[in-house]
DNA sequence: AGCACGCCGACT
DNA sequence: GTCGGCGTGCTC
């Protein structure tokens, strides 16, 4: 600060986030009328670009004293929020990713919030109904003066509800029209809003309850009864009234107070006698304000937390013991060893310290038993933040956890921006879990290692489990960085399962991708009583269709890739840009209508099982019969409800399922995994195996698992049948460091993207060169097309930047990273290809 | 991203 | 003559 300036006298600035793509912030002056309005987190009302109409909402994220040397600021026109939207916390975090993984702050905020809070550019003006009134006081009129630009907008404003700023601006052909709206907002006779907290409507529910006399005074009561018995339809509702709160018993003035849903009645009665009811004060009607989140709330019951068996005891105290020292701590527990009221325990301890909590969890295992489960336990204190849950409902979590009414959130990957101010621990469950990882739209940040960043910020403690570890996450208690704790019995007298590998090598046909050695387990399972669930991690009918007499195979215009059948809707899709036909009837190479489905996807393995098993009650679990919000959860329920005896499915019946009368797993094609070219294959392989072996088998059936594979020998099915994660583990860390892959290096993947495939592969050769002359050859791979080289009509081409850990100032390594591409972006003849970064990819 | 400014084709 | 096409460049 210059001399002789202070605090006081010298111009405040702030420092904004623009809901744009820039890559840096904004700095405005703040007027003094606002000094004392404005904090960091607040939201504002900024002029921005040319055009007096252009206006937009920001976030603040820093004040100072320090004015732009480059530019002349321009003034911040309002203050929108009297409490923070987003706390400090947050915005260091939010700078932290947006560092760490090369985006742009207004892309991480845009992620952050829910779009009920989003930071829109649509400020509306409306008319102050008080002005109506105000407008018939003489004295008043004789006070106020409008300018002919003021009363013009007045009247266009009365003619219509509302009109956003864009719409003022166009209408009045002054240069600054916010300064006659703010006029008139001093005026009092329009008012600002912004649209945003329009957005969110909190659901209102009208309730109804006897009125306070009928409760307490019985005479009153009798003698009401008696006068109903005349009109049938009031006194109908009357009884089911009664049936509910039981006036004059023990609980009826609380349950007269909680009132009976109106909807209920309408729904069973004739609203016209239940209003003459309220009408005539037998009923009184009242609202409230139901939170979208707390549906359990009525009918809720509170769990005890379960005893801890012997083994969960004795990891819990190990978790313990190792807080006291270290902040991270890794739980390697096996499938059905209990993890959860482990986590429950812990929970339970860091809440009752006056702490939050925040338990991740994979967008699939969320919706499952183990939210249920923290539910019963912690009841309305509990926030689910989920991606099928409304807008409506994840505003509410967020608001919740900055009224206090929420202090422990289960959530997926996007819940680490919630704004927690006093977060104790972080639980990552199934750590190992690759969609913690967001691939799309910018930030591709990982929710694992960003909640490590988070616990940091808020000095707490974060375990993760997995029954698989990720090999970075092993190699971390390895080298001691973080502690290990192990949970290796399971609970209850659950087993592990039975392994058979089928070999379907070509000279062993099976029947419609079946061996017989299946097919015989699952009539075996059925005969018990019990459920089967077949795996194949590839949905539609077939991946392609082809031609029988000339071979043709239909491909996507859009993208490099053939177009999958799905059979239920006839139809051929593509599975990158969502492009959708109808199945020809005849081939556009040749005129003949003879199709032949190549490949097999869940729906063609839910037919073939159907074929062979004709009594049997089949469902299939995919993206196409889950997409809506509950259509996970029904089929779920009817598996548990054995309403199902085969469920055949993609990754998601691998992922977190829990059913006591599954006895058998079916695993089709391993082999296209095995062989993936990726240096992850062999631990995915292993993930996926030991996670479907978990689904078989609980308390009292043996489980049995099938695997049909070409290569019976592999060496990954032996470690997977001996659950041998550590024997994994060795290999391959060895494998990692010979070849310089994490955890010994980070990987950042740059994908250049261009309609014109020559302007594509010209940009990412140029850009590969700058950074082989930047970086060092070494640490480039590419460019090289992706196995899908075109998607939505963008040819795509991918550099590979692998920066070794040890000695390198990464930082430095990714400024010089951007630097190279603002190169390219610079680069005019460049102007329509887009690059993107992707750090720590997977 | 969005929006204005700017310089070339088919319309009342 | 003008309306409007979208190429280009800038936003505190």
């Amino acid at each position: 600060m210059a001399k002789g300036e202070d605090l006081f006298s010298s111009t405040l600035f702030a420092d904004l986030i623009i809901p744009r793509p820039f890559p840096n912030l904004f700095t405005y002056r703040i007027p003094s009328e606002l000094t004392s309005k404005i904090q960091v987190g607040f939201r504002v009302v900024v002029p921005f670009g040319k055009g007096a109409g252009n206006v937009l909402t920001a976030l603040v994220v820093k004040i100072h004293h320090s004015p732009p040397q480059k530019y002349e600021a321009k003034s911040v026109l309002e203050v929108l929020d009297e409490q923070a939207s987003v706390n400090a916390i947050q915005i260091q975090f939010m700078n932290w990713i947006s560092a760490y993984y090369m985006c742009h702050i207004g892309e991480v905020l845009q992620a952050a919030l829910p779009s009920g809070l989003k930071i829109s550019s649509e400020m509306r003006v409306q008319i102050n109904p008080q002005l109506y009134l105000l407008e018939k006081d003489e004295k008043w009129l004789k006070f106020i003066a409008f300018t002919e630009n003021e009363s013009f907008l007045i009247s266009e404003l009365k003619a219509r509800e509302t009109m956003s700023y864009v719409e003022v601006a166009s209408l009045l052909t002054t240069k600054n029209p916010y300064k006659i709206i703010h006029s008139l907002v001093r005026k009092e006779a329009v008012l600002i809003f912004d649209e945003i907290k329009e957005k969110y409507k909190p659901k209102i529910i009208k309730k109804v309850r006897f009125s306070e006399k009928y409760l307490h005074d019985k005479s009153a009561f009798e003698y009401l009864l008696n006068q109903l018995e005349k009109q049938p339809k009031r006194l109908e509702i009357i009884l089911e009234c009664i049936n509910r709160i039981k006036p004059f018993s023990e609980l009826s003035n609380i349950k007269n107070e909680a009132g009976i849903d109106k909807s209920e009645l309408t729904a069973l009665f004739s609203s016209t006698a239940l209003n003459t009811l309220i009408s005539t004060h037998v009923l009184e009607e009242f609202s409230i304000i139901q939170s979208r989140i707390d549906e359990f709330s009525s009918t809720h019951v509170f769990d005890k937390m379960h005893e801890l068996s012997a083994a969960q005891q004795k990891s819990y105290n190990e978790i313990v013991n190792h807080f006291e020292k270290t902040d991270t701590v890794l739980l390697h527990g096996i499938t059905g060893s209990g993890k959860t009221e482990v986590y429950i325990k812990l929970i339970h301890n860091v809440l009752e310290q006056g702490s939050q909590v925040l338990f991740l969890l994979p967008e699939i295992a969320l919706t499952t038993q183990i939210v249920l489960r923290l539910k019963r336990v912690f009841g309305n204190r509990l926030g689910v933040y989920h991606s099928k849950y409304s807008d409506n409902e994840r505003v509410e979590v967020w608001k919740g956890i900055q009224n206090g009414k929420i202090d422990i959130v289960v959530g997926v990957r996007s819940s680490i921006f919630l704004p927690f101010d006093n977060l104790g621990l972080i639980i990552i469950d199934e750590e190992h879990e690759q969609s913690y990882k967001q691939h799309d739209p910018a930030p591709r940040y990982h929710a694992r290692d960003a909640a490590l960043v988070l616990a940091k910020l808020h000095h707490a403690k974060t375990l993760l489990g997995s029954a698989t570890p990720a090999i970075e996450s092993y190699y971390n208690t390895q080298t001691e960085k973080w502690a290990l704790v192990n949970l290796s019995e399971r609970f209850s007298d659950a087993k592990m399962p039975q392994f058979q590998l089928v070999d379907v090598k070509k000279d062993k046909l099976s029947i419609d991708n079946f061996s017989p050695e299946l097919l015989t387990g699952i009539k075996k399972a059925l005969d018990k009583k019990e459920q089967v669930i077949l795996f194949q991690n590839r949905r539609g009918y077939s991946p392609y269709i082809s031609c029988q007499a000339c071979g043709f195979v239909p491909e996507c215009k859009s993208c490099n890739v053939s177009l999958t059948f799905h059979l239920y809707r006839n139809q051929l899709t593509c599975h990158y840009c969502g492009h959708h036909e109808k199945t020809p009837k005849v081939c556009v190479a040749c005129g003949s209508s003879n199709f032949k489905t190549v490949g097999f996807g869940t729906e063609k393995l839910e037919e073939d099982a159907q074929l062979h098993l004709p009594t049997a009650r089949i469902q299939r679990m995919d993206l196409d019969t889950t997409r809506t919000k509950f259509g996970y959860q029904k089929i779920i329920n009817a598996v548990e409800n054995e309403e199902i005896d085969i469920l055949v499915g993609t990754q998601m019946v691998t992922k977190g399922l829990d059913f006591e009368k599954v006895s058998l797993v079916g695993v089709f094609d391993v082999d296209r995994m095995i062989h993936f070219p990726d240096f992850r294959s062999n631990e995915r392989v292993f993930n996926l195996l030991t996670q479907v072996a978990g689904r078989a088998g609980r308390k009292h059936t043996e489980g049995n698992v099938i695997i049909q594979t070409a290569q019976p020998t592999h060496p990954i099915f032996l470690k997977v049948i001996q659950n041998d994660y550590f024997g994994l583990y060795s290999e391959e860390i060895i494998e990692r460091e010979k070849f310089n892959y994490p955890p010994f290096s980070r990987i950042i993947k740059i994908v250049i993207k261009d309609k014109d495939s020559i302007l594509a592969d010209e940009a990412a050769h140029k850009l590969a060169e700058l950074l082989r002359t930047t970086l060092g050859s070494k640490r480039i791979l590419g460019p090289e097309p992706p196995l899908i080289d075109k998607i939505r009509d963008f040819y795509l081409r991918e550099i590979f930047i692998k920066i070794e850990k040890a000695g390198v100032d990464i930082k430095k390594c990714k400024t010089l990273i951007i630097n190279q591409l603002d190169l390219i972006r610079e680069d005019k003849k460049f102007k329509n290809t887009i690059l993107q970064l992707d750090v720590d990819v997977i």
